[in-house]
DNA sequence: AGCACGCCGACT
DNA sequence: GTCGGCGTGCTC
């Protein structure tokens, strides 16, 4: 008897092992590990993934069988379901919930649970419960407990039925397409009855007769001017006859024209030839491929898939979320054309299905996308890459808290391939491994052309300050009077979106806050509301103060809005493009603004981090940084390396062609080494000054770290309960570990919950996977206590 | 997750 | 005496 092994969908710690199910005979040979299945579970019906199929089970009771198919192929392949097993371990999270991961958004299956009433008189007797419908569904939460407790009254004396509907919200997009039905001679004899005046009917029946073996879509047709009504006349005649044809949604905007490689230069060729020999020798080495903006980084990917594909394996390269731009894609697909399929969060859940489908079916060979793409089910894999490896993107915020360059490393070290991480400036985990010799580093030190590095000045704006009090220094303005007058291009970052303006009472100083968690609420213009960032409440901007009433209530701060009405109220002729979250909400809003701003159909683009990264524009002559420290406020120990990582992205954004650029850099802070070594793009002596930083204070790459986050609506009882985790982990781990906390969280009250953290620092604790596992599961049993632990492996920062 | 079983307070 | 509160454990 053949024994499937399911990893149920039920995120508890005991189904993380999978639990057995009898294959039925009418089933049997139609599965395999990797597909999903409908299972009972208990009194109810849920999904599972197949893990194993064995012919014998551990479990003693009796064996229920499978109830259904959801798939009817598997979608997640051998190496993803090893994968899903290791990455549960590595991020202390369930199974399910990385095997969910993998799974395109929209794949993922809902349940619907339905009521039936099985007589009308049955239906008519509860009208509370089916208004007078023989089905309805099932929604706990909108019945009262003497409601569920008559549903279930109903249920045990057998009166209504329950069922359990699936849904997938991504499906195939079918398309009716036609094919010819009768001969030629009869068809003929067809076109003398059609009325002459029929026009779409003889128009149709000439395109039969000229191409008899044709299959005609609908869409085609439609072109042509025969419409469903005509095909369906046809059809009833018996001219034709109607099938469903599989169409690939396509998300590509724009066709590419085709392009050839580029010549390299020396360090680029070095490059080159060293991955292409790891991946001939199947070689799982990892290189770093550090290189200024502009030394021709996107080449060096470029050629390295093109030999990846040349001995018949594919290729995967990752990119950050907000640069998988239609620049750059379009790169790629100019090189290797519809071999490429791309993943990221843009596309619609049908487009990013058929994408998966596509690649899942062996039909795309190189995949690029954001963070969730490493999952992407290519085969025989020869090549992974990963550009700006430093990118906070790379790492999930959420469950399962994976780092996509760990899990990168884990598939190439599967397929015997090397792994390229590529950036401008490493992140100090990587360069460190590559000083050790555990990464191979290779360098591109020159740009391409050997354009000059633009000209970089630090303004100090305490002395700016006191002379006047504008966002833009007098310097700065200069600037942007001369570049406008020149018909140059300008770009102004406004560093973070939580720089934004906030209200702030001028009499009695009172800040309205948001009721659910301890922040100020941001002001938004646009929409007229002040807006919580963390829980997305809203309420209307007052008039007058609530706690005096007086009508000196104002805004504070410079958030993008008041930025832009500033500029256009110094440059009144100048044409003003602000990007940022509020402004490419919409679906290729992003695409819309880069497009008019490359087009030189606007003279200045202002905005967020986002235009600080991957963006080529070849007029920018000048580029603003206006608050340059507001990301080294954050009392966080990355805060030094963000700063420098983000001055240097967006010094290189300066005078890329033939016209020398100029960048100011604003600052209150003028002599911190971040800003001062940005200045001079000096990575090399960054990497020395942030190392001895993070030696100091035992930091990483020092040290390896864990953060555990626990929360609940009661403070004192997240307190107590963190502190009981701490005698824990004291008690367990060495005493060569460092433990920091529990301490609450720079915002304590986010959503009317309560949050503490306590960070582990070590350098050796074999027991501290065991002993972490332990904490999660004392924990689930206090979850009923609206208690919440989250362990981050590996943090991005210590918030 | 959700449902059943089990042990303590206010009701016909 | 019982109905029902939700605290705990299990689901192949």
């Amino acid at each position: 008897m053949q024994i499937a092994q399911v990893i149920v969908d039920i995120p508890t710690s005991q189904t993380n092992n999978p639990f057995s199910y009898l294959i039925p005979d009418n089933l049997s040979g139609q599965v395999s590990p990797g597909m999903r299945v409908q299972v009972p579970f208990g009194p109810r019906k849920i999904t599972g993934f197949i893990v194993a199929i064995t012919d014998r089970s551990e479990f003693q009771g009796k064996l229920k069988p499978i109830s259904s198919l959801v798939d009817l192929y598997p979608v997640i392949n051998q190496e993803l379901l090893e994968l899903a097993t290791w990455m549960a371990g590595q991020t202390y999270s369930f199974k399910i919930n990385c095997l969910q991961t993998m799974l395109p958004g929209g794949m993922r299956t809902k349940f619907k649970k339905k009521l039936i009433a099985k007589s009308d008189q049955i239906r008519d007797d509860n009208p509370q419960i089916f208004a007078g419908q023989n089905e309805v569904d099932y929604d706990r939460a909108h019945y009262s407990s003497n409601l569920l407790s008559q549903i279930l009254n109903l249920q045990k004396t057998d009166q209504i039925k329950v069922e359990y509907e699936l849904t997938i919200h991504a499906k195939p997009v079918m398309m009716a397409a036609f094919k010819r039905q009768m001969t030629p001679e009869a068809l003929k004899a067809e076109s003398q009855h059609v009325r002459s005046n029929a026009i779409a009917q003889q128009h149709l029946l000439k395109l039969l007769l000229d191409h008899p073996d044709e299959q005609f879509l609908q869409s085609k047709l439609n072109q042509k001017g025969i419409s469903s009504s005509t095909t369906r006349v046809a059809e009833q005649r018996g001219w034709i006859k109607k099938t469903q044809v599989r169409q690939i949604r396509n998300p590509f905007l724009r066709s590419v024209k085709k392009s050839q490689p580029l010549k390299l230069n020396a360090d680029q060729q070095a490059a080159v030839s060293q991955i292409n020999s790891a991946t001939s020798t199947k070689q799982n080495q990892i290189f770093l491929l550090e290189g200024v903006t502009g030394s021709g980084k996107t080449e060096v990917y470029l050629q390295s898939i093109a030999h990846a594909l040349s001995l018949g394996r594919t290729a995967l390269m990752l990119v950050p979320e907000i640069t998988l731009t239609p620049q750059i894609v379009g790169r790629i697909r100019s090189r290797f054309g519809d071999q490429v399929a791309m993943l990221h969060s843009a596309l619609s859940n049908g487009e990013r299905f058929d994408e998966w489908q596509r690649i899942n079916s062996g039909q795309a060979k190189v995949v690029v996308g954001v963070r969730s793409a490493v999952f992407a089910p290519l085969t025989n894999l020869g090549l992974i890459i990963i550009d700006e490896e430093h990118d906070s993107s790379y790492k999930q915020a959420d469950n399962p808290r994976y780092q996509t360059r760990d899990v990168a490393k884990w598939r190439a070290a599967y397929h015997h391939c090397p792994v390229v991480l590529g950036s401008a400036t490493p992140s100090l985990e990587s360069r460190a491994r590559a000083m050790k010799g555990v990464y191979r580093l290779l360098r591109l030190p020159h740009r391409i052309n050997r354009h000059a590095l633009p000209h970089v000045s630090i303004i100090d704006m305490k002395i700016e300050m006191a002379k006047h009090h504008s966002a833009l220094s007098t310097a700065l303005s200069t600037a942007i009077s001369d570049r406008l007058a020149k018909h140059e291009q300008i770009i102004l970052l406004l560093n973070r979106r939580g720089y934004s303006s906030f209200l702030m009472c001028r009499d009695c100083g009172y800040v309205p806050r948001c009721p659910n968690c301890d922040i100020s609420l941001t002001m938004h213009k646009d929409t007229g509301t002040l807006d919580c960032h963390y829980c997305g409440h809203k309420e209307p901007i007052p008039r007058v103060c609530p706690q005096c009433h007086s009508k000196r209530i104002g805004h504070y701060g410079m958030g993008s809005q008041q930025l832009e009405e500033q500029v256009k109220e110094m440059f009144p002729t100048a044409r003003v493009l602000r990007m940022d979250v509020d402004t490419t909400r919409r679906k290729g809003s992003h695409e819309a603004i880069i497009d008019k701003f490359g087009a030189h159909k606007a003279d200045i683009l202002l905005g967020t981090q986002m235009i600080a990264k991957g963006l080529d524009f070849p007029e920018v002559t000048l580029v603003g940084v206006l608050n340059a420290d507001s990301a080294l406020a954050f009392p966080d120990f990355r805060s030094s390396e963000r700063t420098f990582e983000l001055l240097t992205q967006v010094s290189g954004r300066a005078g890329r062609a033939d016209k020398t650029g100029e960048v100011f850099i604003q600052t209150f802070n003028p002599d911190h080494y971040a800003i001062q070594l940005a200045q001079t793009q000096d990575y090399e002596r960054f990497y020395a000054t942030e190392m001895r930083v993070r030696h100091d204070g035992k930091y990483p790459p020092y040290y390896f770290t864990v953060k555990l986050t626990g929360s609940s609506p009661n403070e004192n009882q997240t307190a107590a309960e963190m502190y009981a985790i701490l005698n824990f982990l004291k008690a367990n781990l060495s005493k060569m570990a460092i433990i920091l906390g529990p301490t609450p969280k720079t915002i304590t009250r986010i959503n009317n919950r309560y949050y503490y953290q306590i960070i582990i620092k070590y350098q050796n604790e074999p027991h501290l996977k065991a002993v972490l596992d332990q904490v999660l599961l004392k924990s689930q049993k206090k979850q009923r206590h609206g208690l919440q632990i989250a362990i981050d492996n590996e943090p991005l920062d210590f918030m």
